[in-house]
DNA sequence: AAACTTATACCGACGGAACGGTCTAAATTT
DNA sequence: AAATTTAGACCGTTCCGTCGGTATAAGTTT
């Protein structure tokens, strides 16, 4: 990656273009898979030219690191905000319901980026170079445990494996990266309702 | 790929290696990513040389196409024939229970198939050559759908949207590739019938 | 404000490596 | 000896990333 540039201005200038040259690639990484993109793909994407590219990305791989980076940075910021933070709710069910809906928002406004950290999960898991990403989803996924024991121990929730309703409600969500379709039928609050309503209730005739 | 043999008894050699080979292909597509697996990576999971790996698989897509076959042929197959089968169960509960179990058994006979399949599943979805496999995903998803809506109409279960909720399921089942473990903590069937009583009953406590 | 210098944005030809796949022939089995 | 399995050198292509260069905009001096 090109030095940014140093003065002020330019250097805003330089960020919303690397911002949208990322939307670009994460797009075409959602689409291809990172490894089935070549960067002539990318040049098409973005419109620039090789060494223009070049010019924001750094490389292939830089350009991946910093889509995964712009996904869980925010995610569990915000995720935690609503756990833990001043305004979040206190109960268990409610704090399930907030955290969902972040967790959807972040589905709808970056579906490519989600997309692309499912498809390269087992490489994720296995470089050491993505040891930040594996830091912040585990982060991840204790905060919506420690939520469910919660909800255990206060006598809100029902739970016999803790750990399998966690990767129950990771697979839902996660997986809707391949089907959700924003402007469809469905906006990502009312998803994360549905899935959240699903987990507490479930679908059997009551009485 | 080259002709199998003609005699019977070779013809079975030949189908029992080709079928170790593409084992060997699906756990490096798995753990790799299609594209992420060069000719080289297979020849060194298979102890084969180059010209030995091409005599099994023909070349790196068609091993990629054996590979979701063998996974959605069987799947579908058992699918159908506990939902609609003579012998099968005729509630929907029970059908979606053993729908289920037979899925989370293939996740566990398969893992490395699923997790191929949900990694290239934007390629599949796109790319003419893989009709066959939509259609086959597809029929799958009707037949979920379908038991959901038999128990709605039955009285069984209430759903408000059948459509959601079964992607739900898919999402559960389908990501649990990335973190079953055979031979862990849990075997297919108490991960299946976990899900199921999650879906069914949810965990809000009741009371 | 005009002339000049520097910083930034972008281009596209190019190199070297890695890629998937073929082919001839040797080894092994029937 | 005939059929089958395996080997590995080889080919053309595609790959990623670099580099020297141009054009434009910003900053500076006169």
């Amino acid at each position: 990656m090109a030095d940014p540039p140093k003065s002020l201005a330019l250097r805003k200038r330089y960020d919303d273009r690397q911002r949208e040259v990322l939307d670009a690639c994460a797009r075409v990484f959602a689409e291809r898979g990172f490894h089935g993109t070549s960067i002539d793909d990318l040049i098409a994407a973005t419109g620039l030219a090789r060494g223009g590219l070049y010019h924001y990305i750094g490389s292939k791989a830089e350009a991946l690191t910093r889509i995964l980076d712009d996904l869980m940075g925010p995610l569990l910021e915000r995720a935690a905000a609503v756990v833990d933070g001043p305004d979040a709710p206190t109960t268990a069910t409610e704090r399930l319901r907030a955290m969902t809906r972040v967790w959807m928002r972040q589905v709808e406004s970056h579906r490519d980026h989600v997309a692309v950290f499912e498809q390269e999960r087992r490489t994720l898991e296995r470089e050491p170079a993505w040891k930040a990403i594996r830091t912040d989803r585990r982060a991840f996924e204790a905060l919506l445990v420690g939520v469910l024991e919660q909800g255990v121990r206060d006598g809100e929730l029902t739970i016999d494996d803790p750990q399998l309703t966690a990767l129950a409600l990771l697979g839902m969500v996660n997986h809707s990266a391949l089907w959700f379709v924003p402007g469809g039928r469905l906006n990502a609050d009312q998803v994360a309702d549905g899935f959240v309503d699903l987990l507490l209730d479930g679908v059997r005739q009551s009485g």
